[in-house]
DNA sequence: AATAATTGTAAATAATACTTGACATTTGTA
DNA sequence: TACAAATGTCAAGTATTATTTACAATTATT
């Protein structure tokens, strides 16, 4: 799933570890969520989209390609 | 994490199992979701707010609570 | 060039979404 | 009232996967 995750996060002048600390994971995690290898559980999305004052659908682009 | 899935599902005159079967998951989880004993994975929450042509803030409400 | 800061990634762990099955309760219907 | 359909739930197990830990590589700063 492709989010723009890291656009938000490098405009705010934002480190990985600034973001993981904020939404409360692992900067590697953050890291990984950013390059798509893995999905957010619903909770950390929502922290996520919360933090950017963004919707879920704003940040993250779902395709149905199983 | 409380959603508006019963209401939107029962509106469209849907049974748990329908709904379940339409997303691809189980009865009792589609259950379970509903009741709010746990959050689906981001990918089941798209599948579900796509087939209700709904955002998933609009289904579901986050809150900060731990 | 050297050091620090930031990012990338593999491997292991932890968490939890989800299933199956079974049974109990509720709600609808003949 | 009786039967069927739908929902609730619970236990237990599976498996998926989100997240962490540790280390390598890159990028920036001096």
């Amino acid at each position: 799933m492709k989010n723009k995750i890291r656009d938000l996060r490098s405009t705010k002048g934002w480190t990985q570890e600034d973001l993981a600390k904020a939404i409360g994971v692992s900067r590697q995690t953050i890291n990984a969520i950013e390059k798509g290898k893995f999905d957010p559980s619903l909770p950390t999305a929502f922290r996520i989209a919360n933090l950017f004052e963004e919707t879920i659908e704003g940040i993250f682009e779902y395709r149905e390609e199983d």
